[in-house]
DNA sequence: TAAGTTTGTTTAATGGATTTACAAACATTC
DNA sequence: GAATGTTTGTAAATCCATTAAACAAACTTA
């Protein structure tokens, strides 16, 4: 009960329509707009006007006639700035630059080593710098950082927590944001994951959506009603922490029986090590090398993804029984093996999940593989910057 | 994309904020609520007339003055109109009659044999008809129903699937809406127990919670953001079908190990039976008798709920990790034993949730009873109201 | 009694959207 | 090719909810 109504609010709501047609259905005409948004052709018109004096949009050029004056067409001018997206990982650092509708223009991956957050911080640094660098000169320049961590952060820009980081209590929005002078946000890498595969992977169109990240643990990001939940303290998405075994084996996290005890990389490698132990001894179990097995037809590794697949798939049932999403999102390390994951997943959901929710939902694998945590970033920081500009809501 | 901005919103929103503080800050005067809200004083005069006159508010006198002029205090019309709520069981109709406020004046409950739908409706019909007969005299009368079912409708007011009742698309809301011409909402009884506590009960000023409805099987009410999160098919509520055991036994919905197969009335009862089949063979299972067994200090009894009590744990655990909503209500018939069942409860709870979503979480019992889901309903049935008034927004 | 405060209304101004009117550009038809 | 009707986009007038400013009434305090 904040936000009251006033023709500030009426003109951004107005005005974030019409840019949402731009930028979807281009392109396209004012009176289009007017037609399918029920905005009068002249607060249309008003409208457009001012997101052309904005750059955010340009006129293309007149489109075919049906019948009377020819419309002028309109276009989203997705290059009048570029947002960075940073995947902050344990052991790399990759950037991505998109244009304001997410396609990529840059890319850059460096590994670092992770010692102290100091050091880390540096060379994120650097990296961001190098980015900018290479920015295309644009109307707007870098109009934000979006930034994933793999970790918990408290919705102010803070990272609470990063175990495998070793971070604790990092106002790394700050930061950064004292370094460049742009505008920064940072949310957990699973949440960032969900929102790149929203809007430009195998998420689109879809409202409710649950992305999975099955790395060495699980984590996951939830959408729902379009809009990342969070959860209370920021900490919705630890999925692989649900047990699925009561009695199963103690987990690290103090649970017994988590799902990613049977779901994920690590599950999958000790395994294989224990499968492998007398023919492959001492050989460090790597996804590659499983892979290339798992192609030449080993059928004991086959048979090992098939049994991680079929874990998968009872973690699965319970959050289609439970949430009744529209889309479920495997991504991660583990989506690369989605050719010899699928069929035992597909088998034991369909066998156990409730037919109901069943009936309208998808569940894929990834199609931005590694990337859609760095690209949902990206998002993150559109995302922020057409609510700057006002013309966007809340 | 479909709500465009107009002075008519505006209105809308402000005439919706107005009217909550008059409803939550009561009693309290003009010049306040434009302190609190942030709109002037003059705004918020001229709504408030038009709630005056509209009966929804009115005037209770002068208040203490500060210094200046003495205040006009406001107040809720809170018997403006009634709104009836029906919890639609198995083998009883419960109807409650509350006050806008949601305030119980009527209540009254029948049973009834459930053998075909048009005498199950037939029941209904009467039910209600006795329930308006009740009814106080007042500005509105009875300005909805709200009914809540034990299965699942597509949130057009169809009841598409009631496996208990032998129900299948059947247009309640229609059916009801024609006989008394009084508008009608339909929903799920878990879903109608989680806005009951939320609006009246254990959930009060709480977001993101999720109420469990625990008795023959486990039913589930997810409320996101403030709002019920329905699922994508009107369908998240089968949190019951969770496995919490991968290679569990089968039930009757085709998974295994599902959660209400280790913490639901029938789990209890079952198990009971086998303890006490030498010295009480052939006694129906009810929770009475095995309440006042553990009230006499039976310790296999007690040993039983304890061990519900765990597995009731066992799954909350995942609800946390998964979910990370603020607040877990446990409802339904086995909420009647939460005495026995807690301890047990809470300490598997704590041993197995991660630290930080339980940081800030509240796990309680239902304030409400048996009488979640149909104050639920009459909540249904006020929003609606509101809506529709055009006091309220969306 | 005088001065200052608080409350709630009145009045004018503001700035969005809508309504109505209209000119330009175009396709179609005879 | 001229007449007709359609479509597009702009312009002017009007509408209306909020805001801002002014004010009167009611009250406390010194």
């Amino acid at each position: 009960m904040k936000q009251t109504g006033d023709l500030n609010l009426v003109k951004k709501i107005n005005k974030s329509i019409v840019l949402h047609y731009i930028r979807n259905h281009s392109p396209i005409s004012r009176a289009r707009i007017a037609e399918l948004t029920g905005l009068t052709k002249a607060t249309v018109s008003s409208l457009v006007n001012e997101l052309l004096e904005s750059s955010l949009a340009h006129e293309i050029g007149t489109g075919k006639s049906s019948g009377g004056r020819k419309p002028v067409m309109l276009l989203f001018n997705r290059t009048a700035g570029y947002a960075l997206g940073i995947d902050l990982g344990v052991h790399y650092i990759r950037a991505v630059l998109t244009d304001l509708n997410g396609v990529s223009v840059e890319e850059y991956k460096v590994q670092h080593d992770n010692a102290k957050v100091e050091l880390a911080i540096a060379e994120l640094k650097a990296c961001i710098r190098e980015m900018i660098r290479r920015a295309p000169e644009s109307v707007y320049g870098i109009i934000g950082i979006g930034i994933g961590i793999p970790g918990i952060s408290d919705g102010l820009g803070q990272v609470l927590f990063a175990p495998n980081l070793g971070w604790a209590n990092v106002p790394l929005q700050q930061i950064i944001e004292d370094e460049f002078g742009i505008a920064v946000v940072i949310d957990n890498e699973a949440n960032a994951g969900a929102v790149g595969e929203k809007e430009f992977g195998a998420g689109r169109d879809a409202d409710n959506l649950v992305y999975i990240s099955v790395g060495i643990g699980i984590g996951s990001g939830i959408i729902i009603k379009g809009e990342l939940y969070r959860g209370s303290s920021g900490f919705s998405g630890e999925l692989g922490h649900m047990s699925i075994q009561h009695d199963g084996g103690t987990c690290r996290c103090g649970n017994a029986g988590c799902w990613e005890l049977y779901a994920s990389e690590n599950a999958l490698y000790e395994s294989a090590r224990a499968l492998l132990l007398g023919d492959k001894a001492g050989r460090k179990m790597e996804m590659e090398t499983l892979l290339s097995l798992a192609e030449d037809g080993h059928e004991g590794v086959i048979k090992l993804f098939a049994q991680v697949g079929h874990f998968l798939g009872v973690g699965v049932v319970n959050i289609i029984n439970g949430f009744n999403p529209e889309r479920i999102i495997i991504g991660g390390r583990l989506a690369e093996a989605a050719k010899w994951l699928r069929p035992s997943m597909l088998q034991s959901m369909e066998g156990r999940s409730l037919p109901y929710p069943r009936e309208r939902l998808q569940v894929e694998f990834s199609q931005l593989g590694s990337r859609s945590a760095v690209l949902g970033a990206c998002s993150f920081a559109i995302s922020k910057f057409f609510v700057s500009t006002k013309v966007s809501v809340e």
